[in-house]
DNA sequence: TGGGTTCTACGAAACTTTTCGTATGATTGT
DNA sequence: ACAATCATACGAAAAGTTTCGTAGAACCCA
């Protein structure tokens, strides 16, 4: 049901609503102990997380004594919103050099190309 | 001939970087023209060249009175890197979703399909 | 030659982001 | 009930980014 204004999450944001989107509403504790070895301080993922609360980034149940907090954004729309970012600011707008950087990454495995055909096949047939 | 240890730059530098691309050596005053808008003060430019310049972000040639300032990163290894940033950041290091997010963007043309659909023929045919 | 123009260099203000210390209130267990 | 524990709130330091004002050197030209 999220939404459409909020900023763009910076880094530090973008690794906890990463969390959020993995494990549904978690309370500070949680987001805590489930980023990679917890090197960040307690008080500076609670500091983080009050901030994105208020930038509307993440909602916040109070009715229990640790607050639960899920994110307020879509994965989807939020990845949208990053990747068009990147698309301008470091190609031109041009949305297949991106793709085509992308795909030359030695990270990419046979099975991901399969899943890229798969969707290309599909967008085909739309048209 | 560039390199690899510069940091990323950052959305400003990335500005100036995109000019440098696609201009090649330029003075100060040629990267603030070619900026759209102009908006953003001559002084302003320059210290963000000279911040770079000891980032090694770009290489500058002291010749001449007004100084020429060149890319001092490939346009495909520091975009490799962005992506490569984002992939991690945004999605967990996959980077079919990635490029599916990207594809699935409204603002893809069918020439760009085309063009994507090209390489994934040309990966096939390497392995 | 002298005044206006165009540079660079330097420093610093204004913001944003990231981090954490400390205070204080709620909860728990013995 | 009391001490230890766990949570939030607040403030602010530390670090990074972006912006520009001002000073002074180099250059141009009437």
């Amino acid at each position: 049901m999220p939404n459409a204004s909020p900023p763009m999450p910076t880094p530090a944001e973008l690794e906890i609503l990463r969390v959020l989107w993995h494990r549904g509403p978690s309370t500070v504790r949680e987001v805590q102990t489930a980023l990679d070895a917890a090197s960040t301080g307690y008080t500076t993922i609670l500091k983080q997380l009050q901030l994105m609360h208020e930038k509307a980034l993440v909602t916040r149940d109070e009715s229990r004594r640790a607050h639960v907090y899920a994110a307020g954004v879509d994965a989807s729309i939020t990845q949208r919103q990053l990747v068009d970012d990147l698309v301008d600011r470091a190609f031109g707008g041009a949305t297949d050099k991106l793709v085509l950087r992308a795909l030359s990454s030695e990270r990419v495995t046979p099975e991901e190309l399969s899943a890229i055909r798969a969707l290309l096949d599909e967008l085909d047939d739309e048209d």
